[in-house]
DNA sequence: GTCTATATACTGATAGAC
DNA sequence: GTCTATCAGTATATAGAC
């Protein structure tokens, strides 16, 4: 918990933020966030008008941190081809599954606006952040120019997530690994042995 | 609903299978189901021991019927590359997400392994049919032989499955379609005009 | 087989004491 | 600011009439 460490606010948020990552929205309740907390219902009200706040708050700071944790990768040193490989096997609590990609599957926050853009905004930077790596590996010559920018960062980010699913489908990182591993083999073919057809299918 | 087409067990389980899609494990309750199925609630306790057993009979169909319809394409006529592509182009309730593949961010299905195997069973068996299909494809040249059918098949289900997210975040099927497009493009590169790099990046 | 009652616990929130 | 009390409604069943 977080009883002793904090403001009452800031401990209601961190303990929405689990929960939210663990059950999602329609699977967390006040209850279950108070007790995280370390607090009592009048706290919580007093503080925010609702579940529907706190949850905004904590989603909303959830997809800040992701996008602090991408860029430090994305914008450290490296090419970029080994930027984007830094990305993608960058350590990751796989099992969790992703904390803002799983707001997707709650219907809750599909149908408000308000807790669904952070979780858009942030997705959506990612696949912009990625798409501009990508065509700058294309200028140096990282990455083949047929290649569509855009196209390969919505395959990259859509790998990650789907590969969580993955993962706790089977119980095993393993399954995010290896899907992770090939992404990577297309999209740096090994050379010299490297023999990619030529033709397009007969 | 399913008021007057079949008997009371199947409405209650299309309607639990309908629910588990939309709102999860978690956001399903006995009472959403039978007011869907048009049942009472002497029906569904007495056909079903409670809602585990009822939306294990759910995950079950709604599994087989995945698995039936990727082998409809994937088992039809067409060079391997070309099954793989019609099953990444097929039509698709983008939006509505995919039923299997969103019950693994489901807390309580995660936490249960009866309700888990048919979802790691299903996504299992997709990963090595297409992982067959992709080592069919590279003896046919259709494949570069550097690359690992099994690792190929991990990154195209994964795409589907976070293709989805990037769908729902963003309120619009174009996401998925843009992802699934850059895997395409990574599978199977264009010719005559083909420059990726023949060499690994400096 | 299906229905209506009944039961216990939890959900999400409000009221008011301290 | 935080607490406890209270509340109408829901979650997940069980009991027993028909």
């Amino acid at each position: 918990m977080y009883s002793d460490c904090v403001s009452t606010p800031e401990r209601l948020i961190e303990a929405t933020r689990e929960l939210l990552w663990e059950r999602g929205y329609v699977g967390t309740s006040p209850k279950a966030i108070l007790q995280r907390a370390g607090a009592g219902q009048g706290s919580m009200y007093h503080h925010f008008t609702g579940k529907p706040e706190l949850a905004l708050a904590a989603v909303r700071r959830t997809a800040q941190e992701m996008r602090a944790t991408a860029e430090a990768v994305l914008g450290g040193p490296g090419s970029p081809c080994e930027r984007i490989e830094s990305y993608l096997r960058r350590e990751r609590d796989v099992l969790r599954g992703c904390p803002v990609g799983r707001l997707t599957m709650d219907p809750e926050v599909v149908a408000s606006d308000a807790l669904r853009a952070p979780v858009d905004e942030t997705l959506d930077w990612l696949r912009e952040r990625l798409a501009g790596i990508v065509e700058e590996g294309q200028e140096l010559g990282e990455f083949g120019s047929a290649l569509d920018g855009e196209e390969i960062a919505a395959t990259i980010v859509a790998t990650v997530q789907g590969g969580y699913v993955l993962a706790r489908a089977s119980g095993s990182a393993a399954a995010f690994d290896t899907g992770i591993r090939g992404l990577l083999s297309l999209l740096t073919p090994r050379a010299p042995g490297h023999d990619s057809p030529t033709r397009p299918r007969t």
